[in-house]
DNA sequence: TCGGTTATGAGAATCATTGCCAATACCGTT
DNA sequence: AACGGTATTGGCAATGATTCTCATAACCGA
């Protein structure tokens, strides 16, 4: 189920970084890849991996300064969560779930995101802030807790 | 320039949930409203209301049980920030510069949460996820930092 | 004012995150 | 294939924000 994980585009982006892709890294970008959410440090540490905490966190930095992986701060009162970077997974909004507090990723249609855009694009004339990204979450109730 | 704080909203929200109004809480209240942003506890604690950082971070749980302040996570590595919760101050996005770090709030047009909500619409019939809320965050840079 | 309950504040305890450092793995060269 | 130099790893200690504890103080109704 890992065999269409972006190996060729982090390998790039580390290699621009002058990092290298080790076994850790790899394994890394596998489990971010095949979980397809934000993930927690623990469900990364405590999975078939078993990876060294310690580890974890210094590969997630260079990763995440390499381009290759993306840092959202815990929601809840909950703990930091990483993901693949939307250049390597696209675009996409996050549906928060505030009873069991699930993260699911929402892909967004093209013709949804262009609507975003040009909200953005009143931003920028009316308060001078230059904007280059954005993040949605999307709070409410998840299938399973409706 | 605190004059229009919104307590009595607030004193009701806490008596719903059989809380006090206390006068620490009050300074909070005064603090979070005069900012207009979202405040990190040394901003809190550092002010000249020289509050004690334990009772900070317990009445802010108090407060945001009571529905009266929303807690959000760092953006950068940074810490958590709290703010007057939407119902007391009204709805709007966050502009985080990606340079300085700072935060600012953005009221947002009807027109745009409107666009916003019907986007939000399509989404639940997709996925089944019932939206009850959003948080949007634009990224860039701040006048000063651009 | 009294009695009982709730909130406060100072410090200790907890826990995620980061730093440290000796051992290991990697890479280019011979 | 072995060598030398550099980057990475992994276990544990240190840090720092947040939470807990508990004795004291403030509050509220009778």
């Amino acid at each position: 189920m890992s065999s269409k994980a972006p190996h060729a585009e982090v390998a790039q982006r580390l290699g621009r970084a002058q990092q290298r892709y080790t076994s850790g890294r790899r394994t890394l970008v596998e489990l971010l890849h095949d979980a397809g959410r934000p993930l927690e440090i623990f469900e990364l540490a405590e999975g078939p991996a078993r990876l060294p905490v310690s580890s974890i966190y210094r590969n997630l930095v260079v990763l995440e300064q390499a381009g290759a992986v993306t840092r959202y701060p815990g929601t809840g009162g909950g703990h930091a969560r990483y993901e693949l970077s939307e250049e390597l997974v696209g675009h996409h909004h996050h549906l928060v779930c505030s009873r069991c507090g699930r993260i699911e990723d929402d892909p967004v249609p093209p013709e949804v995101d262009a609507g975003l855009q040009s909200l953005l694009g009143a931003v920028a004339a009316r308060t001078g802030f230059k904007v280059t990204d954005h993040r949605l979450e999307l709070r409410g109730l998840c299938k399973q807790c409706s």
